[in-house]
DNA sequence: TGGTTTAAAGGTCAAAGAAAGTCAAAGGCA
DNA sequence: TGCCTTTGACTTTCTTTGACCTTTAAACCA
């Protein structure tokens, strides 16, 4: 019997590749009532195959209209997001290699200057000041990688 | 299904824009009659929507000949950058409101989408996971007010 | 003229409804 | 046995609706 979350990755794939555009919306108890299974088992699906290294994000909205966006990076034109997105950042940054990677954004157009220098200040040692020390390598790797992978969603656009 | 919320908000932004002047007078009943709703939709809107972290102020008069007038922040960069930040921003500040402010700053163009799409997810709660609750919202309010700082200088050169 | 009533606004709040998220337990298979 | 998967109960967030409240201008009347 093949797995039903491989039938869902499959399907939610597919349905990236057949819309123009990086992103495609699903409904997740419509989803989960069209394969007969679990509302959770989407979420499952969503965090075991689409997670940020494999290039994609994802964004969604609760209540009345909600919804669950997934987003995929083009893999061929922006090939220094996808390497650095596969490689694994590690769980703790310093500030001066929170500083190059914001550097090798600049330099390959993935933001502009006004958002490296406001990223650069939110990295920085004074403003995260108030966190302890070790804690405070750890938000900058988070925020850091959170910045990668929030630019998944404006590839290909 | 459009939300019927979405749908108002960008009917009165749409008002504003085509408006000369800082502000639009509506009449709650009638606009909750044209798009056939419960008259307190209208405030739900005008509360989740159009905030003053967002840019937004909003006055109201009761009564014969009432009238609920929305005011939106001028366009004057730098002044509209100083007054929130002189003005309510706390040394706290949770999840939602810094999405507000951050929402405020996109509407005045302040920020592209990229920007705006990026420093939501880094004062996201998810992000700053890992600084207990209390520290996470001191460095939240660090962080925004050093993109409004940011954006000052920016401003002035 | 000046107080009183009435109708016409807008305000508040809580409940119902509509999604999606979380987490732990149960089930399967190598 | 240990790691994926599947399921389901419970939670959180956002939206819509409706019943009831407050304010105010205008009309009415002594």
């Amino acid at each position: 019997m093949t797995k039903l979350s491989d039938i869902i990755e499959s399907f939610i794939k597919q349905m990236l590749d057949v819309n123009e555009g990086n992103f495609v919306d699903i409904q997740r108890n419509e989803l989960a009532n069209h394969f007969n299974c679990a509302p959770s088992q989407i979420n499952y699906v969503l965090e075991t195959r689409f997670t940020y290294e494999r290039g994609y994000y994802i964004e969604s909205k609760r209540g009345g209209g909600g919804y669950v966006r997934i987003f995929k990076a083009g893999t061929d034109e922006d090939s220094y997001l996808s390497l650095m997105l596969s490689q694994r950042m590690g769980d703790k940054m310093g500030q001066q290699i929170a500083f190059a990677y914001l550097d090798g954004l600049l330099e390959q157009n993935l933001i502009d200057e006004r958002a490296h220098s406001i990223l650069r200040n939110v990295v920085s040692d004074k403003v995260l000041a108030g966190i302890d020390t070790q804690q405070r390598d750890d938000v900058r790797a988070n925020v850091i990688k959170s910045v990668f992978l929030t630019l998944i969603k404006f590839c290909n656009e």
